[in-house]
RNA sequence: GUGAGUGUAGCUCAAUUGGUUAGAGCGUUUGGCUGUGGCCCAGAAGGCUGGGGGUUCAAGUCCCCUCACUCACCCCA
């Protein structure tokens, strides 16, 4: 490859892989629709600013991580690093809670973030995401939550998965809890990393966070004992109803979201085991104050966004294979007479949701075995001149020895029988 | 942005202290088998050793730069 056409970050999906990226897409809409949650694209790009108000003017994601570029007109321009801002603005700009009280929406695309790369972090990555829209009652969370968790167990991850919950209060608790934290850490700052002396100045919930810390606050003050009345009899109202939902979860009083906009409830969703250094397949939370913010009426709200490039990862773990025929032909190569009753019979098959691959009349019969072979077909389907002037065909079992001739009319059932 | 590791055939990897024409397995392809795959055997195709510069009689190998990949930190889905 030349050198000049490299660019760091890219990939591309292919195949099977790609085929599992758009089975985890259908799976997010069909559930989502049965939730009643309406679909928007918003663009790929936005004003600049939008994210800078959303996700916080001081994260790394607005400082460091966006693509941002200038366009003919002097328009400062970013690459979407999330999907929630745009849809934020969108909801906002066509005074979509002007027709209904409650307003749900779902998106699904790539995001774009500057970052190095690793294993489950890309520069272009998938997210699947819908945002609630209207109601502040704690059925909404809960709502989102059986919604995000239906989405991982129709995906066949049901066992890969776990919900961790908590609250991070209103403005009013926040502010309260994040001056106790603060004087809490700074009595022991000596003890603390060199990442933690930085998340101490930007985002002191944070450094509930870090990694290597994050065993030596086992007695910082807990955020549970902050919250307001308000926000505790909402955090109650989640958790019960999420028992009444029949849904699992633990709550980790030390979770906590990058971005500034969420209030009350966030939540994630972790693999079970790891996938590299990332195990959130997927997060969200309440957002009360956003709306509002990006100069909207006063509108509570909460949603989530799936890692789509995680949970592939997962589903490849979970593997499970389409069955395909194979038609070949036997007898002098280029007989066009034969190629196109194997046209036909493959029209045939796919016409009944049949996955067929073929005909190659050009190659020897070997060789159109072998390529059965190794395409993995359950089935060959062979037709020379004799079994055309009879009308049969001759179907081969591939995972074992066995063929047999029969019927051209009765192919189809005796497929679909098997 | 920081750190560590790695770039040789489509893939996984060899190549002695720097020393002839850069090898192997898998995969692809052709044949052994004129209408039958997987196993076996034989042949073939496939390389600017990521790119550029330097040292040297001589560089895949040593040095510098650069690009990319991998993993982790930071950050986050």
């Amino acid at each position: 490859m030349e050198e000049e056409l490299q660019s760091r970050g890219r990939r591309d999906i292919l195949f099977e892989q790609a085929e599992l990226y758009r089975k985890l897409e259908n799976i997010s809409v069909e559930v989502l629709s049965k939730y009643n949650y309406q679909e928007i694209r918003p663009p790929t790009f936005e004003d600049e600013k939008l994210f800078k108000r959303t996700i916080g003017e001081t994260t790394d994601i607005v400082e460091k991580q966006m693509y941002t570029f200038t366009d003919k007109k002097g328009r400062r321009l970013a690459l979407r690093p999330e999907g929630t801002a745009g849809v934020v603005r969108a909801y906002i700009e066509n005074s979509l809670g002007k027709i209904t009280s409650v307003t749900k929406l779902f998106y699904l695309g790539q995001m774009f973030r500057y970052e190095r790369p690793q294993k489950g972090r890309y520069r272009e990555f998938y997210q699947i995401g819908a945002e609630y829209f209207g109601n502040a009652h704690p059925v909404a969370d809960v709502e989102i939550l059986l919604l995000n968790m239906e989405i991982f167990e129709k995906a066949g991850l049901k066992d890969k998965v776990e919900l961790y919950i908590n609250s991070l209060g209103c403005k009013d608790c926040r502010q309260k809890y994040r001056a106790e934290l603060l004087k809490s850490i700074n009595s022991r700052s000596k003890d603390l990393c060199k990442d933690c002396h930085n998340r101490m100045e930007k985002n002191p919930l944070r450094v509930l966070d870090c990694k290597h810390d994050r065993d030596k606050f086992k007695d910082l003050p807990a955020i549970e004992n902050y919250l307001c009345d308000g926000c505790k009899e909402h955090f109650d109202g989640v958790q019960s109803l999420l028992d009444s939902g029949d849904c699992k979860y633990k709550v980790d009083r030390y979770l906590v979201r990058g971005l500034d906009y969420y209030t009350r409830t966030v939540f994630e969703i972790k693999s079970t085991e790891k996938l590299g250094a990332q195990d959130a397949v997927s997060a969200g939370g309440r957002y009360d104050t956003l709306v509002e913010q990006l100069g909207g009426e006063s509108v509570p709200a909460c949603g989530f966004a799936i890692g789509v490039d995680r949970t592939i990862e997962l589903m490849e773990k979970t593997g499970q294979k389409v069955k395909k025929v194979f038609i070949a032909i036997a007898g002098l190569t280029g007989n066009l007479g034969l190629a196109g009753q194997a046209i036909k019979i493959a029209r045939l098959l796919r016409k009944n949701d049949i996955f067929t691959e073929g005909p190659y009349p050009d190659k020897s019969l070997k060789a159109q075995m072998r390529l059965s072979n190794s395409l993995n077909s359950s089935w060959t389907v062979i037709i020379g001149e004799e079994e055309m002037n009879k009308n049969t065909v001759i179907l081969k079992d591939m995972t074992g020895q066995s063929q047999e001739e029969i019927p051209l009319d009765n192919l189809v059932a005796d497929l679909l029988g098997r």
